[in-house]
DNA sequence: CGCGATTTGTGCACCTCTTCACAAGCGCCT
DNA sequence: AGGCGCTTGTGAAGAGGTGCACAAATCGCG
């Protein structure tokens, strides 16, 4: 499940506080879930809770890094390094939760030999020395929307399976190529209607609204932390 | 839906392209969704396709951009004008999709004046000013994790009612404002899981793995582009 | 040693979302 | 004008996720 990671964020959170234990409810409220759902989770890891007592924090941590396959550290490659690329390049947020960044590449060769935080940046083209050397395993693609579906091709040419996107485009891939996107005008965008909807609302009690903003069940936005109230 | 954003992209781009009208199956297969869902979902906000024909790309564009809200353009506020920050302030792909930074605010004495692409940087305490003065409709948290809670809390006694999150953390706020997370550590442990399970099924594929690769259905997560195949 | 309080694990019902399949509608060609 | 092919819109079936409610299990205490 992708809920996962929150528990692990969550668990770690509450390790550093010195807790030995969690109860369901606990660790589902500060998450934000259903006990519940968090127990039915849990459960398909196996039973690594006690009755009457709760889960053991370090216990569960370790089970889930090992169902996450963060046992080990595993080293990631970002393409473009621009406005965004250098943002993350500088983020410590990746080697804390066991990513390390081990390559940057670029296709502008002014941008080439730059060394940002430690690291040199290198020429895409270098992508499959860089790749074998450093054992990538997951890609991280931030480059001007154009290009990325290139880059992509190339990330899996060179045999990664895992990749996070960046720019706002699909990439096509094949098949046992995994890929995930981040695109912070569509969370704007799911906002905005979100907003527009509660402005309607208030506007028009009466009526209703036009038929989009009255649509079936409140138009449920998953991922969503908090859903608006009434 | 959460959805929509993704058609008017792929609308955006098929009418750059010259496209007058669009088919459900072209659509569908230019987002990566099925084209009997898109069709259900377009079908949610009326009738504006014909049959036999297609939809009209630039009314399907106008009538989405309607139901988001995205006639008029949003003002955006972002606190926490750190590395991230530094990286928003200057992406261009807000503008061109409706949305304006109209604010940049700090906690830094040292970071408040600071011009940065046009803007300059006020401290945080200004908030109610500028969110009256720029009629913010959004605000962006781009603090560390620790901060993010007291930014939210303040952005929501100024009324703002839509915030965008990027710190690594849980926010609460009260019924009627909308929270949206982006955690990146998150994506890549969700690619790192389907890394682990896909290292797992080939190095074992008649035990069949641990009871954690072997999972029902295959761990659905929502949210990816691309499923990995077999 | 037994009992009650507490908490996990799970069967079950519900509900949403997805997908298939097809009738209705539209335009084009003859 | 009529038929034909194509596409939308939608009913129905299927799948999956969610939450309730409760039995099973464990600990602490008398
Ligand atoms: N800046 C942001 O805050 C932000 C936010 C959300 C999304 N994005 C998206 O992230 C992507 C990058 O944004 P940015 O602001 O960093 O853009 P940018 O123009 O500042 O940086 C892009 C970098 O990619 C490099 N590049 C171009 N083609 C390449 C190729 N074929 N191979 C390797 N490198 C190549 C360029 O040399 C440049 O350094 C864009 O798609 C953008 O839409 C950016
Ligand atoms: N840098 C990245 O690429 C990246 C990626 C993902 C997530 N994040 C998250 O985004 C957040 C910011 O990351 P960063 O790298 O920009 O950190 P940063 O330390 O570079 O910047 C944080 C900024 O927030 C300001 N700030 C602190 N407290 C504040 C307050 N109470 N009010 C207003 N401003 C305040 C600081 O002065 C600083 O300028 C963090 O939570 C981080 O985990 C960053």
């Amino acid at each position: 499940m992708s809920r996962l990671p929150e528990y692990l964020r969550a668990l770690h959170a509450l390790a550093d506080a010195g807790h030995e234990t969690v109860s369901s409810e606990g660790l589902a409220s500060a998450v934000g879930v259903n006990s519940a759902k968090l127990r039915k989770d849990l459960s398909h890891l196996g039973s690594y809770g006690t009755r009457g007592v709760g889960y053991d924090v370090a216990l569960l941590i370790d089970q889930i890094e090992s169902v996450l396959g963060l046992t080990q550290c595993r080293a990631v490659a970002l393409v473009g390094v621009g406005n965004l690329g250098h943002a993350l390049a500088g983020y410590d947020g990746f080697a804390s939760r066991g990513f390390q960044i081990a390559a940057l590449l670029d296709a502008d060769p002014s941008r080439v030999g730059e060394e940002i935080h430690g690291l040199v940046v290198r020429h895409v083209d270098e992508l499959p020395r860089v790749v074998a050397e450093e054992s990538i395993s997951i890609g991280v693609i931030a480059t001007p929307a154009p290009a990325a579906q290139a880059v992509a091709d190339q990330l899996v040419a060179v045999g990664v399976t895992s990749i996070l996107n960046f720019a706002p485009c699909v990439l096509s891939v094949p098949d046992g190529v995994d890929v995930r996107k981040v695109d912070l005008a569509i969370e704007l965008q799911i906002l905005s209607f979100h907003e527009h909807r509660k402005a309607s609302l208030i506007a028009l009690p009466a009526t209703g609204g036009s038929a989009l903003t009255a649509l079936p069940g409140g138009l449920a936005t998953p991922d969503t932390q908090e859903a608006i109230g009434t």
